[in-house]
DNA sequence: TAGATTGTTAATCGATTAACAATC
DNA sequence: TAGATTGTTAATCGATTAACAATC
């Protein structure tokens, strides 16, 4: 069958964080040789439903085998097709602290067709400079040296004070993403999608939650 | 009013993880000198509803005045008291990678109570180094080295290979809580609380987006 | 007091699960 | 064929919003 095609369809955000998920596991699963899936096994591994796995499948496609369940090679072709995964993204990378450093390295940079053509940073010193192979351009320069015909996602490397301007400088250029790492909220550009992670946030759930646990 | 009893009380991750947040908005409002703001005004900050944040914080008690707002300062403390960082976090970071050391510097760990108390890493060559005036210890001695009585949270900053029996180890000597960054789900030990941050997840929602706003 | 904003309930909206017919 | 598992619908569960009385 042809992929569904998804027009008023409530596709939400938990959908494609799962479906990011079931990527990074389907990789691992090709790579271990496994073949064929169920949901049911895909399910436990994910820690969550079935039911809920054919669910988020099937809102792009039917891509399983009654009886037999998916095939793992295709099933991640699909899904990665449907993050939009399976074409280069272009990155400018804006600031370049420890964090920009682990991305510059980071599997997810290198395996999945991200390719970063522009670094920017605020600090003179730095400007000039070579970091993995490209020249540190000075961040005033923003609007001249990006190209949101070329630019597709920016990392925001910067610090908390700094990120509100860098984020509105972007979109006013009519770059469509970011995702920055500063602890503190940010208001969104119209027409842009913007991520934020942040380290402390998971701590707050897990000394949350234990401190439940244990209690006294 | 006291703190409302939560038994039996719907709170989910989703409460928390904006509590978090107001934490981190509420913090900034406090430097900013800002005294007192409605539940309107920070829900603006969020980019979420009134209701929403009125709803979240009353289900830990009634911290607001009428026709007033909320007190800034002891608002965060009471945030601040809910998610349990009104205490000292002792930290057992394992593995040694640039993960583990954008963790030593960075601000959620100085302003936040955590202390990383042990270090481990599993290469040999880097055993008995020292990293934040801590001397790296055998991965191998997880088990001797770390006593569930003192330790309260694990950093896993190992190879996606690695995470797992990581966990398993840490949940069987009876650590309450890990965050780790590999791109894998990882099956979670009973009475273990385990968080996972991955960058790929976060890109894979921004390039979805992305690739339905801009068809073709 | 009048105006503003909280705390809270009921209504709505959205996400997950249960369940099973379809079918490999 | 019999057994297994998908795709899908209806039922349930949970989260958010709307709305307003309470009250500062």
């Amino acid at each position: 069958m042809k992929d569904n095609d998804n027009r008023s369809k409530p596709i939400t955000d938990l959908t494609i964080r799962r479906l990011s998920s079931y990527l990074r596991t389907l990789d691992i699963l090709e790579k271990t040789g496994v073949k064929i899936i169920s949901s049911k096994k895909l399910a436990d591994i994910e820690g969550i439903s079935d039911g809920l796995v054919r669910k988020d499948l099937t809102l792009f496609g039917s891509f399983g085998i009654r009886g037999t369940g998916y095939h793992v090679s295709p099933l991640k072709r699909h899904v990665t097709r449907i993050l939009g995964l399976d074409r280069r993204w272009n990155i400018v990378l804006i600031g370049t602290g420890e964090t920009s450093k682990i991305f510059l390295d980071s599997e997810a940079f290198q395996k999945k067709n991200f390719q970063v053509i522009k670094i920017f940073d605020k600090t003179p010193e730095l400007i000039g400079k070579k970091l993995d192979n490209l020249v540190i351009s000075d961040m005033n320069n923003l609007e001249n040296e990006i190209d949101p015909k070329i630019v597709d996602l920016a990392i925001v490397a910067v610090s908390p004070p700094d990120v509100q301007s860098v984020i509105d400088r972007l979109g006013k250029i009519g770059i469509k993403g970011a995702l920055y790492f500063a602890s503190r909220s940010v208001a969104v550009p119209k027409n842009m999608v913007v991520r934020n992670q942040d380290v402390s946030i998971e701590l707050g759930t897990l000394t949350y939650h234990i401190s439940r646990k244990v209690p006294g």
